[in-house]
DNA sequence: ATTTATATTGACATGGTGTCACTATTGTCA
DNA sequence: TGACAATAGTGACACCATGTCAATATAAAT
């Protein structure tokens, strides 16, 4: 009675069992052989299930990446919930700085899964429409921190704050995909200097 | 004897007429069906010729489309090309504006063409890396746009010109995005101006 | 034990791809 | 001109992944 979640079946267990086994073996092959050519067959026979079964957990391949997907977003969600009041522009500039740092450094710890989700972005509208909410989220955030400091006559108000602040999280986004196919020789430390002091001395005032 | 192209064929004329048809049967169902949707059978139908005639003369989807997108692409070559030589942060500044607007008017102009190009960046490698290519030219032209207005002490040199053309190029390819799927409600006047004020801003003295 | 509810299964229909052995057309040369 | 060569065009076919569904297995309820 008090057990809430749901009728706590055996059964109900075995498909949790069965679903977790699914996920696990789709991650597996994902990382090992990319989006486009990892196939439902291959991820059914290493979690050792029937074919049928992946269609009555998940819609389809997409959907098992985009539950996969699911962890590495919220690292992303919390990097828009970091807090941000600064009172100088030298303060602005070292928040923003360690925001890009660890904006960086989620592309390198999840580089693996940021290539599949890159490839896969492609691939399936139902992942890119996935990734459109970090987007979303993120540069709301940046506007949210540019408006604040635009209030507080740390920053220029002669420019609307989201289009700023989209110009800002693009130069972000796509110096991070550079970071996880590794197209780079330069330090990601020099990458996130250089980015940081462009905009904050556009900016702030 | 002069007719130096090739065996003057009535043979290689009809294949070349072939091949013709077929580019433009392509670009028609490129256009109404969009990458992904677009079957061989499709273009071939239109085009009135057989399955494998296709395949004669492309490799597939991808290189049909590659050889339309040329077209396009040099206009966007023509950008890189444009002269730059600012003797003052006002004039770069004038001059840049009129890149960005170039910039993003093809966007504008070719707008369905590029929803396709979108789409098929994600699919298909060989179109991806045909893409590359324009980043790659339009990065270093503005790379070199950048050490020429440090050496003439116009701009900073305390960061490298390299890593700010990036910053730079990705809020132009961006934003072009945007505008190409028509996300927003902002003028793309005020887009451009926007960014530049924040790139000459930043970058020149 | 019987019935009901849920989970699992794999055979099948579908649809697009690229290949290849064959046909058709055009050029060449004796 | 007629035979042969070279090039262009063709569509049937084998392949492969997908998603569905009727059948089956397993667990719960009574």
């Amino acid at each position: 009675m008090e057990n809430a979640t749901k009728n706590q079946d055996g059964r109900h267990l075995r498909s949790k069992q069965t679903r977790q086994k699914l996920l696990e073996a789709a991650r597996d092959i994902f990382l090992q052989e990319g989006f486009q050519n990892t196939t439902i067959k291959q991820i059914i026979k290493l979690a050792n299930t029937g074919y049928g079964t992946a269609y009555t957990h998940f819609t389809g391949k997409d959907d098992l990446l985009i539950v996969l997907m699911e962890d590495v977003m919220q690292k992303f969600f919390d990097i828009a919930d970091i807090s941000f009041y600064p009172s100088s522009k030298e303060e602005a500039r070292r928040m923003i700085l360690d925001q890009v740092h660890t904006f960086f450094q989620i592309a390198e710890s999840e580089r693996d899964m940021m290539k599949v989700f890159s490839e896969a972005m492609g691939l399936s509208s139902a992942i890119n429409a996935k990734w459109e909410q970090i987007r979303h989220k993120l540069i709301q955030s940046i506007t949210n921190d540019i408006t604040y400091s635009q209030q507080h006559g740390l920053a220029r108000s002669d420019l609307k704050a989201e289009l700023v602040a989209r110009q800002w999280f693009y130069a972000n986004e796509m110096y991070q995909w550079e970071i996880v196919f590794n197209r780079h020789g330069v330090s990601l430390d020099e990458i996130a200097k250089t980015i940081t002091i462009m905009y904050t001395d556009a900016l702030y005032l």
